[in-house]
DNA sequence: GTCTATATTTGGATAGAC
DNA sequence: GTCTATCCAAATATAGAC
């Protein structure tokens, strides 16, 4: 998986591109500067720019998943692997505040652009929804488990965007404080969640 | 203030399709064709593509001042306020589903151009920012007030980018609902807050 | 102030030699 | 598989007539 074919090499530097400068931002040249081709061989290897952008998001579907997995092994309970999930954002601290969130962003501009591979791309948000959704569950809290992990992501999206805005690695920090707190909090009132309205809090 | 001189058109036409398109995503066609003028003709009322932009972050800025100033008038107390702008999303739902929230789609998208003008983009933040940050000492969260408010409107960013993404405006509502009840409990324990290192929950 | 015509550059894409 | 040369379209920007 992964070799080091010309190919992979494609892929790999546009989705670097990509995420730091934009899909529509990098052009042909900027890639092949980067895997150090010329512009022309990279039709041997892709028909167009959109069949690139469709083979970064796939490839960022795939190392998502393996995350993921690799989080359901080390994370013993349900709120450890949360846990997991709420830390990227320190351990990608730097990168979030220099070009946000990856997937955020991408979805984002992918919006504006009415671009074909905008429901390719939203699956990364599905991909992390559905597993806090089904962490939610095992915690015990099936009937608002959806709306918890919503919750989640949505929190983990404002900080990007706002850590990127004001360029401020602090406010991560301060924030996934936060989140941490909401999750024990959650977990402690487990029991009596299922009779309020009122998912988090 | 905003007659209708081809200059205020042009000025107009690029804040909505800047919004609807993304910034680099609209050309000078798309504007023309909005205001129905030749191409040509918008170097006489704007040097460069960059000026149209700096004119329509200043006319948001502008808008943004007087309704902040507006909010400030109709609420009474700070909480009224604050309430007002945890509405917005509410009231532009069915534009934050299709496009995002303007602001932080247009922050985001200067910050991977590496845009000039990100700095003044970033102001639109920055007067929510202030004007919620004194709306929370109003309320007597003088040490928090800062962290209260960053936090705010980090979760409004981060539910204008999921239901933008998931073509989902009743996650909005939701989000609202819980937002209410955050700053509903923010208030009621204002008391203890000043001694807690927790700022919200 | 507005237009048409045009210069200039860049980006995506193709053809064909090696 | 990789390269050079080239085509085509679009975008920013300018010149100059009306």
């Amino acid at each position: 998986m992964s070799e080091k074919t010309t190919h992979n090499h494609i892929v790999e530097a546009a989705d670097q591109l990509f995420y730091r400068q934009g899909y529509e931002h990098t052009s042909f040249s900027n890639i092949a500067d980067a895997v150090k081709i010329s512009r022309g061989n990279f039709y041997h290897h892709f028909k167009s720019k959109d069949e690139i952008l469709d083979a970064v998001i796939h490839v960022r579907l795939a190392n998502t998943r393996k995350m993921l997995d690799q989080w359901e092994i080390e994370g013993k309970t349900p709120e450890d692997r949360i846990l997991s999930f709420i830390h990227i954002l320190i351990g990608n601290r730097a990168k979030i505040k220099r070009y946000g969130c990856p997937v955020g962003t991408l979805c984002s501009e992918l919006a504006k652009l009415n671009h074909g591979s905008q429901a390719e791309a939203n699956k990364l948000f599905t991909l992390f929804r559905t597993w806090l959704c089904r962490q939610f569950i095992l915690l015990g809290r099936k009937t608002d488990a959806d709306e918890l992990a919503m919750h989640l992501l949505a929190r983990s999206q404002g900080v990007a965007t706002l850590a990127n805005a004001f360029h401020d690695e602090k406010f991560i920090k301060q924030e996934v404080k936060l989140m941490c707190d909401w999750l024990r909090s959650s977990t402690e009132s487990t029991a009596q969640a299922e009779h309020s309205s009122n998912p988090s809090l």
